[in-house]
DNA sequence: TCGAGAAAGTTTGACGTCCAAGGAGTTTTC
DNA sequence: GAAAACTCCTTGGACGTCAAACTTTCTCGA
């Protein structure tokens, strides 16, 4: 993860020399890219230590977080903005690992519930304070501004209806 | 892309409540994750157009701002930060649309050389003003500060070495 | 000069994501 | 009540990414 060449100057001074257009927000999606790239490199490392994935981590947080460790598979997808066939082959995984189980709803019968396990609970709990301690890969000598990000982000999301 | 919850405000709540830690820093790490995933869509959706995804995209625009427009393999998943199995896979696609083709390297015969055709740079010329046409996806009603987002997501960068 | 080691690409396998299609169950409608 | 329409989930295929193993080619030192 060592460069000796800035991609986003880099980028900019090639899009500048050919005269493509929206030289800065290009610049600006290519650090979020960049920024994306970085933070999942040093997620997935940290909650692998725990035989997990970023993706699911997530959904054992989501299900760690309902009442009763139970949501139905489109629910889960919903929440985690994610394709319904996504969802299968995460819970498959988890369900393969003993982090969850797959259950009948007991009034509607098309539905799945993901139910997580007194297993799954353990491992996400470690997982989390796993991403804790590296800042969710924020974290380094330069000081990140969190807040700033979070705000500086927020028209970006909007624009898409994100909330 | 439309949601009745703010994903971020949710899993803000949710790690509160549970006493986990390092809740900034989790709020902007999904707002990075998000916003990039709303950015890929739009980017992917664009190209699409021009028979390209966003990763051939780069590689195509890597290769039409070199100077003769080839590159050996290596050198474009340094570029594109990303694994040189990726470039083969990228490459291939490419190829076998006629946006590029491999030659050997005239003297050292370990070397693969990406060039783009002609019909590479035409493809990728129009997709780029495509993606200008969007703003990079970050286009839409909330106006985005796109050089505060290069500004408060360099140190994030720089904290992985990333320049 | 010759063999060990390094370097460049490709292949294979695991993962995650999406789309399209299909099967099963439920609801609506006549 | 039965057929049509809708909903939920899974399957199969395409794509992108990484890691590890392997092949070919080059380089360097004894």
């Amino acid at each position: 993860m060592t460069l000796d060449f800035d991609p986003v100057a880099e980028a900019r001074r090639n899009w500048q020399r050919h005269g493509w257009p929206s030289i800065d927000a290009m610049a600006a999606a290519t650090s979020i890219t960049r920024a994306h790239q970085i933070l999942l490199a040093r997620i997935d490392d940290a909650v692998s230590a725990h035989g997990l994935t970023f993706s699911r981590f997530e959904a054992l947080a989501l299900l760690h977080f309902t009442k009763d460790g139970c949501l139905p598979m489109g629910k889960v997808g919903e929440r985690l903005q994610v394709h319904a066939a996504s969802v299968t082959n995460t819970v498959d995984r988890l369900e393969r690992d003993g982090r969850v189980e797959r259950r009948r709803h007991p009034e509607d019968g098309r539905t799945v519930l993901a139910c997580i396990t007194d297993h799954g609970r353990e491992v996400v709990q470690e997982a989390a304070a796993s991403l804790g301690a590296i800042d969710f890969g924020l974290g380094g000598p330069d000081t990140v501004d969190f807040a700033a990000i979070e705000t500086v982000l927020a028209p970006v999301r909007r624009n898409a209806d994100d909330f």
